[in-house]
RNA sequence: GGAGUAGUACUCAAGAGGCUGAAGAGGCGCCCCUGCUAAGGGUGUAGACCGGGAAACCGGUGCGAGGGUUCAAAUCCCUCCUACUCCGCCA
């Protein structure tokens, strides 16, 4: 959400934006919601100004009633009750002019940062920079599902009878592995100076519709049956909750969290489940991190996060690259955002694993989110990234760890997490 | 899940239909004092959001959230949320 004064002031902004983003079918918003919010303010001024009339008569009965002119009161009384059916109807316009200026707000997208490669879609996201030589081996790598089955590490067809299609029971070392991955990136984001969170897992409807759009949340979110509870997509959703409302203190930002939390995710849309594998499932967990900042400090800190990202894939042997989501590509409340892709050498090419964006203030306007300033209280920056997201990770680091025999070797940085284990077989 | 109590500004807290946008205190600013222990005294100031205005300032909304009663609600009524205490149940 922008901040509407934007609006007011330089439309052509908003609509050079717009046209950034391949979006010229929401170019008529622009005069529509430039109308609507005259229409509001000048609404304003007449029902206040009635308001004030209310006010100030009611404050006379009081008087009038205390020195016992109980007739002129009466007077009075009825006077501000014409003035209260007035507003009945005033009251009622403004409330739906303000419901529809939120509604067109919530569709204009966030300004695009500057350096954002303009694109119509996905096709057109740009790779920016390989980190580690893509390897591939002289060897057939095995479909991942098939590497971790062979290791007795995946039994889909218990889940299929317990859960139904997208779920899986991970087993014994593989299992460990994930679980040792998800420690580590836990201690590395530690490492950096991130405070370690574990949050709710369910949250209620208000904060489902303050982080994400409408249509999001009917494609990404389980809903708990009779209760006001979604299971939650990523542990963003909760962590950017947590401020939802709330004034910080200046001294305390840059706020910077890791949290941990399983994720849950209806996958309805584009792309659906995959019917083998674990690479696409309605259930996976992760390590994420959150900075909550001043917005001046927001892209030192956005390129800071999907770099500690880069080094965590670097420290498992895992090639990288991060992948410039350009303005078509780019979902409206961001600023800039990139995917960080590990190299498959199966596949010999990169598939995401994490994500890295900023938000800008969009998210923190939408929450209402603000810094008490020395003059002012202002909106922060808020932005987002993975750590490690697995099983997905998993696949990375199996695909380029494995030998020829089937087996895997793990990692030095993951052998403390794993009892001393240095391979898998 | 049952029963009771409570929710007021950054924090603590008074208020129990009109004179309360809200006393008082902490905090914060300035000044003074200082051989009694991270102390004392004086004085000033603020407070969230929206609209108007160059500004001073003016107006509206706002006392957990949402409704209702009333000319008028922090104050009365209803629903919900949260915290605490007790009971029940349970990792």
């Amino acid at each position: 959400m922008i901040d509407i004064n934007v609006l007011r002031n330089d439309p052509d902004r908003v609509r050079e934006n717009l046209k950034k983003k391949f979006q010229e079918n929401k170019l008529p918003l622009v005069d529509e919601v430039i109308e609507l919010d005259e229409r509001n303010r000048a609404l304003k001024t007449e029902a206040d100004g009635l308001r004030q009339k209310r006010n100030e008569n009611s404050d006379k009965i009081g008087l009038l009633f205390r020195e016992g002119k109980k007739e002129e009161a009466e007077v009075l009384k009825q006077e501000v009750k014409n003035i209260n059916d007035k507003l009945v109807d005033m009251e009622k316009e403004e409330a739906e002019l303000g419901a529809k200026i939120k509604e067109i707000m919530y569709k204009i997208p966030n300004f695009i940062d500057d350096s954002v490669p303009i694109g119509k879609d996905d096709t057109e996201n740009v790779e920016v920079e390989r980190f580690g030589e893509p390897k591939v081996p002289n060897y057939e790598i095995p479909y991942h599902a098939d590497i971790i089955s062979k290791l007795n590490g995946l039994d889909k067809d218990s889940s299929g009878r317990t859960s139904g299609n997208g779920f899986y029971y991970l087993m014994g070392d593989i299992a460990r592995l994930h679980s040792a991955m998800l420690a580590y990136a836990r201690d590395f984001m530690i490492s950096k100076g991130f405070t370690y969170c574990i949050p709710p897992f369910m949250i209620r409807s208000d904060v489902v519709s303050g982080v994400m759009s409408f249509e999001e949340m009917n494609n990404m979110m389980y809903k708990i049956e009779g209760e006001d509870l979604y299971l939650i997509g990523t542990s963003e959703h909760s962590m950017i909750g947590k401020f939802k409302g709330q004034i910080l203190k200046e001294e305390e930002l840059p706020l910077t969290l890791t949290s941990y939390s399983p994720c849950f995710r209806k996958e309805v849309g584009a792309h659906g489940i995959e019917e083998r594998g674990v690479y696409r499932v309605h259930q996976f967990e992760k390590q994420e991190m959150i900075v909550i900042c001043k917005m001046e400090d927001s892209m030192d800190w956005y390129n800071k996060m999907w770099q500690f990202t880069v080094d965590f894939f670097r420290s498992l042997d895992v090639p990288v690259r991060t992948l410039e989501c350009c303005s078509g590509d780019l979902a409206d409340l961001k600023v800039k955002s990139c995917d960080i892709e590990a190299w498959s050498p199966r596949q010999q090419k990169y598939f995401e694993v994490g994500s890295c964006s900023t938000l800008g203030d969009a998210q923190a306007r939408r929450l209402s989110i603000r810094a008490k300033g020395e003059k002012d209280n202002y909106f922060v920056a808020t932005l987002n990234n993975t750590v490690l997201a697995s099983p997905r990770g998993l696949i990375a680091v199996m695909e380029n760890n494995y030998n020829e025999d089937g087996s895997i070797n793990i990692p030095e940085v993951l052998r403390p997490y794993m009892g001393g284990l240095e391979i898998i077989k």
